[in-house]
DNA sequence: CCTATCTCTTA
DNA sequence: GTAAGAGATAGGT
């Protein structure tokens, strides 16, 4: 090696957690050998050879080696047992996945290394150091921060995924020190992902100022004395010893004995055949045809090779069905083999915000909406003021078309933004306030829009469009045909990860999306978004409908090969628009009732507050759990308190509760007291601040995608958490009510998880019980305990309803027992007890456990998935949660998706009847809604027989659902 | 100002 | 024992 060459390093096992990690999960080829990893680890070095060929680019390897770690036990171990002691081990589909890596390599016709006792990180320090020294220049391909103490004036870092150089500025910039200080700057902060101890309460950018301070970390720990805030001196002082130690485990060593000369790294011409031979043997079809173009290789004349077949044979998934695959070397052209083509043409896609265009200008939106109605195909996104929809005004819009949308092979998207309300900053001395320059008349804009978005010809694709329609009805727009890929999303992998578009983009197209916090700021700087520049407004718009229309490629597809799509247009997307109006809708809160109420609620707990700390002895803020465990256990040295993980005293109720049935006076006014306050701050203090300006009622805003079971949650306010249990809560419920001349209707759906349940896992006692209308708790307490129904006990009967919700919940003795207050000896005799007289049930949940561990997920009666990732772990503790959830996940799954179709059909229902009847809210199992007084008499059966017949005719259920109904002024009356 | 912890409300 | 969202405190940034 001399001047002039240049040397490419590769982290190879960094590159394998990265393409492991941005790729879908579970990829597989035809024999079920896992290639997830592989496939993203392929893309990426070919994608990182064919542009460092290209020498137009500039910069040309002529040596070449990928490095690995070759076992996780290294001489640092030596130094300190702890180093990487947290590292679980690598997930089991990637297991098999490390040799098939380095065949991959070996195909590619490059130099595979790594050495005993040594890190990747070590090996590349070392061929940096010989390759500076011999006077060439280095790459390390790899973002990693452990290797940026490697960049000085002939080594640099490349961090492909970026596509981003980093040298001595960019190390500068981003961590606040030169490289050379990295090592010292990583001594102080330690590592939490490799246990590197480091210094307590130090992170990046405190150390990046003491070492700036100090010179370097031997200066520091010499002269911390002089440090002015206390922890952190004491804490310098007392871990000084640590942050040695984690300075020579961040230290690289550049003098590892290697085998290969840096002559043998020397990149060779690609062989062509050998490696469309490999690839051809993973079924890689789409990089298999890009590499047979570049390297002019016929790929029909080679033979796919034999790869790893044992390692095949040993994590073959009993799910997979080889016969569906395509042979090998044959475009596969079923569902399956598209949608991993389409996965894969998107994971190497690039995205380029800056080739986004900004629309000033009526003819140029009118262009962008007759070629979205010539493809048929347009996805689109909105700008507004705030994240509640009920008061955003819009800013602008976005849209992304594709040119071509070939089945194969990169998509060409094409994406601009229109800004129709972009103002200069009030900060302006001259007013402000102003009209940003180059924009649109708003609303000639959304005429030409509206016409496009109502057009069912045109199918519209967004990221949560409930959102996006909601502020588009205020000004009188309704979306027809659309697709959203949220949901696309949480139909496929609900429980397997998030549902926002910055994760999707991640996990689907191996792209970080330019974050809304970076072009408005956050916190007290952050600036509405109307006064965000046009272009950079056009960037970060723009990319988030071409994200959309990209992701929509690959999940739509996925949709289809996975079977999903009746979850998807039957529960799903038409539930959307649904929700869009009950959120539109709104309900009334009376601001009167809820005041009278904080009044007096402050009265009553200010009148405990007073006598809880006359016996207390001190004043303490009673609100503080910490001050309160101290007061209670330390200072009175009641007997009998529990610690709470973190080793703090545990105050909970249940815990005062028992204080206070052993005779003590103070935990009983405690526990009132929180009631009290928990009542006001959470329920009547805050409620009226959600009153909406203009409509005078208060708007939830409803999430389809945030639960794992296909329930829906409610935020802003959250009216699913709103008090029924005691009298004083419901006292705030009476300040829900109608409209002059309405009333309030709710429905419920009586025991809908317990039909479920007795439905799914087939209990004759169960479906008897419920056909024959019976005290479904008493039924079973007398099964249970041989008690006849007739003058039961309430305590049998309550310890029996404790029971059957332990079943719905997973049952474990110890949660029986914690509920029932009993030993969980007792409690596990309980439900030895349940499973002898109804084994179906037991039945029923071991079927459960193993579906879920076969599969990663278990499903509904209607078909819908929720994946449990870790119900593999290793961990007892997080297998056990895990078991019980995926036993829970069907039940209530199933009920969440019994009140969606009810959902769904009720307002054609009520529409059909002539009815004036609104839906308002869904709380679970129940729906409220509001109607003219004269007609909730006619309507009540109608909402019953809906909801009632909510599961045929897709699922015709072995045991019947009731709901029950009423008619009141407010909601307390009505439920 | 942001995040973690604890507690409490619902189905 | 399941599924959520939210408020107050405490500790560090």
């Amino acid at each position: 090696m001399k001047k002039g060459d240049h040397l490419f390093l590769v982290d190879g096992s960094g590159y394998i957690f990265r393409a492991y990690h941005a790729l879908p999960p579970l990829t597989r080829k035809s024999d079920g050998l896992p290639v997830g990893a592989v496939s993203g680890f392929c893309n990426m070095l070919w994608k990182l050879l064919s542009d460092a060929r290209d020498t137009s680019v500039g910069v040309t390897p002529t040596h070449f080696a990928v490095i690995f770690d070759y076992s996780s036990k290294t001489f640092r171990n030596e130094l300190y047992p702890e180093y990487k002691a947290n590292r679980s081990a690598p997930p089991e589909d990637l297991v098999p996945q490390f040799s098939v890596i380095r065949e991959a390599t070996r195909a590619f016709d490059l130099p595979c290394i790594e050495a005993e006792g040594f890190e990747a990180d070590d090996l590349i320090a070392t061929y940096a150091r010989l390759a500076r020294e011999a006077g060439a220049e280095v790459t390390v391909i790899s973002s990693d921060k452990d290797l940026m103490q490697l960049v000085g004036p002939q080594v640099s870092m490349y961090d492909s995924m970026k596509d981003r150089q980093i040298g001595v500025p960019e190390v500068i910039e981003k961590w606040g020190v030169p490289p050379e200080k990295m090592i010292d700057l990583q001594a102080l902060t330690g590592d939490s992902v490799d246990n590197v101890p480091g210094i307590p309460g130090i992170g990046p950018k405190t150390a990046a100022q003491l070492i700036e301070q100090f010179g370097d970390l031997d200066t520091l720990l010499a002269r911390a004395g002089e440090i002015k805030q206390n922890k952190r001196r004491e804490n310098i002082i007392e871990f000084a010893d640590k942050a040695r130690i984690s300075r020579e485990l961040v230290r690289l060593r550049d003098d590892v004995e290697v085998t290969e000369k840096l002559e043998d790294l020397v990149l060779n011409p690609l062989d062509g055949p050998k490696l469309v031979a490999f690839l051809k043997g993973m079924e890689f079809t789409s990089l298999t045809r890009r590499v047979a173009e570049a390297t002019e290789t016929d790929a029909s004349n080679i033979d796919a090779a034999q790869v790893a077949v044992d390692a095949a044979a040993e994590m073959r998934g009993p799910d997979l069905d080889p016969g569906q695959a395509a042979p090998v070397g044959e475009i596969d052209d079923t569902p399956q083999g598209l949608a991993k083509r389409r996965a894969e043409a998107a994971g190497s896609a690039k995205i380029d915000t800056s080739a986004y265009e900004t629309l000033s200008e009526l003819s140029e939106l009118k262009a962008w909406c007759d070629q979205a109605r010539e493809t048929g195909l347009v996805a689109f996104d909105t700008e507004t003021t705030s994240l509640d929809a009920m008061q955003a005004e819009l800013v602008g819009f976005s849209l992304a078309i594709a040119e071509t949308a070939p089945d194969t092979g990169e998509l060409k998207v094409r994406a601009c933004y229109a800004p129709l309300a972009h103002t200069n900053g009030a900060g302006d001395l001259l007013g402000g306030g102003g009209a940003q320059p180059g924009q649109m008349p708003m609303r000639a804009a959304l005429d030409e829009l509206k016409a496009l978005l109502e057009d069912p010809a045109v199918l519209k694709v967004g990221q949560n469009l409930k959102y996006d329609m909601l502020v588009l009805a205020q000004h009188g727009i309704t979306i027809e045909s659309f697709d959203d890929t949220m949901l696309l999303s949480y139909v496929l992998e609900a429980g397997a990860g998030g549902h926002g578009m910055d994760s999707l983009s991640e996990r689907w197209l191996g792209h970080k999306t330019i974050s809304y916090k970076d072009v408005t700021g956050s916190g007290k700087s952050a600036i509405p978004f109307a006064e965000v520049q046009i272009d950079r407004a056009t960037a970060y718009a723009a990319e988030d409908a071409d994200v959309t229309l990209r992701l929509w490629h690959v999940l739509k597809q996925r949709l289809v090969s996975d079977g999903l799509a009746s979850v998807y247009e039957r529960l799903e997307r038409p539930l959307a628009p649904v929700l869009m109006r009950m959120e539109g809708n709104g309900i009334r809160v009376d601001r009167q009732i809820l005041s009278r109420l904080s009044g007096e609620l402050a009265q009553g707990a200010a009148a405990l507050e007073a006598e809880i700390q006359d016996l207390a002895g001190e004043s303490f803020n009673v609100g503080s759990p910490r001050q309160l465990g101290e007061i209670l256990f330390d200072k009175m040295g009641l007997p009998g308190g529990t610690k709470t993980k973190t080793g703090q005293w545990s105050t909970t109720a249940q815990a005062l509760e028992d204080l206070a049935a052993a005779g003590h006076e103070l935990p009983r006014k405690i526990v009132d007291w929180r009631q009290l306050t928990k009542l006001k701050s959470t329920y009547t203090d805050a409620l009226p601040g959600f009153i909406n300006p203009r409509t005078q009622r208060v708007h939830t805003s409803f999430a389809m995608a945030a639960t794992t079971t296909g329930r829906l949650s409610s935020s802003d306010p959250n009216i699913q958490n709103i008090p029924v249990r005691t009298a004083a809560g419901r006292k705030i419920r009476t300040a829900f009510i109608a409209e002059p001349g309405n009333v309030l209707i709710s429905a419920d759906y009586s025991q809908i998880e317990l039909r479920v349940l007795a439905h799914v896992a087939n209990i004759p006692q169960l479906t008897q019980a419920f056909a024959d209308g019976v005290d479904i708790h008493a039924m079973t307490a007398s099964e249970m305990f041989g008690v006849p129904v007739e003058g039961m006990p309430s305590e049998v009967r309550r310890r029996a309803k404790a029971i059957n919700f332990g079943i719905i919940y997973g049952i474990s003795a110890f949660g029986l027992a914690n509920q029932l207050s009993i030993e969980r000896s007792e409690a596990g005799d309980y439900i030895k007890k349940y499973f002898e007289r109804f084994p179906g049930i037991k039945d029923y949940m071991e079927a459960t456990k193993v579906e879920a561990k076969e599969h990663g997920y278990v499903t509904t009666i209607f078909g819908r998935r929720a994946h449990y990732p870790e119900i593999r772990s290793s961990n007892p503790q997080v297998r056990a949660f895990n078991e019980r959830a995926a036993i829970n996940a069907p039940i209530q799954g199933s009920a969440a998706d019994v009140i969606r179709r009810a959902m769904v059909r009720m307002e054609p229902a009520l529409e059909k009847a002539g009815a004036n009847a609104r839906m308002l809210l869904q709380v679970h199992d129940e729906l409220i809604f509001e109607a003219p007084e004269a007609e909730a008499e006619k309507i009540i059966p109608l909402i019953v027989e809906v909801m009632e017949n909510a599961a045929m005719p897709a699922v015709d259920m072995a045991v019947p659902l009731k709901v029950d109904a009423r008619a009141a002024l407010n909601w307390d009356e009505a439920h």
